[in-house]
DNA sequence: AGTGCGGTTAAGAATTGGTTAAGTTTTCGG
DNA sequence: CCGAAAACTTAACCAATTCTTAACCGCACT
């Protein structure tokens, strides 16, 4: 499966060096020119962040803080940096960050370091899914963990919960449901999908309570 | 859980300041004064190899190609080298490095670069391996032994079975199965994957049911 | 009552997977 | 190099699951 790379630096010309770079090496890669725009990016929901640690407005240290905390994000990162000295690889390693390069760097030396961390990531947890209460979308093995039984989920029914939870409180239409989870699939009749939501519902329990419909909008999974 | 390191190097200066400073940062830590001294220690289960690429002997890089190919190990590794080049960086990712220190480093640097490898091999370790029960892949003779019987697999079953519990309860898409077990061989439907599922379904037996078909995601080994 | 919306159910359709068999390729001993 | 055996790929048939649709029902609001 290709991988999405966002790439956040305020210089256009390594964004563009690392942006050709990167997808020649086969990765979808976005880029944001500082972390503010980055924070809008994230809906992309990249594999991987390669950060600029010195920018304008929000440093990357800062933007990695704010993901790791008020996002409850785990994205891998690879900051970089012209700072090489000890206390910056320190605070970039305490927010969680999975490698570090040095500027001025060689691209060799960014796509093994990238090809590196994905590996890593893949292996470790496909797709790792902020829980939600106590409901954990176990992408791996396509279940869902209600405490210590796990459920397992059709197809449809994992893409619904999926879209559900990766936003909850936010309501989405059937069109929207319809768009992410049969991305493409010749046309299907909008009420479909509550047949899907139904039999989600249905698999789990007391839980099930929490996917609630808002009339004339859609469907969505609150928040206790 | 506390984690075990093996350092490996033959500076034995080098080797006690590591497993000082590391045994004060709380980690178990066994030496090797040489690549051969090491492949015994193996016999120890470390959870990460500090290993020096330049020593008498067996090469740092050598032994890391014999253990990923000869005794399929996947223990992280962080090279330790003082030869700063490029190349030297390339020959250790492409057989699989975690990590990479150049000489002369900081032991700051050394326990950050330790943890956050630990960290991200951890919680790829957590679903590795709960139980494959009374089932073991033999690499050396391309067998699985079950009890005390070994059943001989062809080149394709073995491929199969080998990802299939590499990662007990994960679901493995054909794609995915295809992609590891045939690595870019020319087109094949996916379909051929079930037929080989159904071999080594039959070589296991009893134990044959342990692999499962996840309607419309692929193919898993269960856990017991 | 009438309308709009969603929950639920059941059926048929469509997809998916198990299995077998036949054809092709590779391997290996002579 | 040849021929047999093993391994691999594909296709086909059938069973099981999943998906889609339609219908019916209740609820809220006008």
């Amino acid at each position: 499966m290709q991988k999405r790379i966002l790439v956040v630096d305020d210089e256009p010309d390594l964004r563009d060096i690392l942006q050709c770079n990167l997808e020649a090496a086969g990765y979808i890669v976005d880029t944001a020119a500082s972390a503010e725009d980055a924070l809008t990016q994230m809906n992309a929901n990249p594999d991987l962040l390669l950060l600029d640690v010195m920018m304008g407005g929000m440093s990357g240290f800062a933007l990695a803080e704010k993901l790791r905390k008020e996002h409850a994000s785990d994205v891998p990162i690879i900051f970089l940096t012209a700072k090489d000295t000890e206390d910056d690889l320190l605070q970039g390693f305490s927010v969680g960050a999975d490698d570090y390069i040095s500027k001025p760097f060689s691209l060799q030396e960014v796509l093994v370091r990238v090809k590196a961390v994905l590996r890593r990531s893949t292996t470790a947890e496909e797709h790792a899914h902020p829980s939600v209460g106590t409901l954990k979308l176990i992408h791996e093995r396509k279940v869902v963990r209600m405490g210590n039984t796990e459920i397992p989920l059709s197809k449809k029914e994992f893409g619904i919960l999926h879209i559900l939870t990766s936003n909850p409180g936010r309501v989405f239409s059937r069109e929207e449901i319809l768009a992410e989870v049969w991305q493409g699939e010749s046309f299907v009749l909008d009420r479909t999908v509550d047949v899907h939501i139904a039999h989600v519902r249905k698999k789990l329990g007391e839980m099930g309570n929490r996917i609630v419909n808002r009339q004339g909008h859609g469907y969505c999974f609150v928040t206790i």
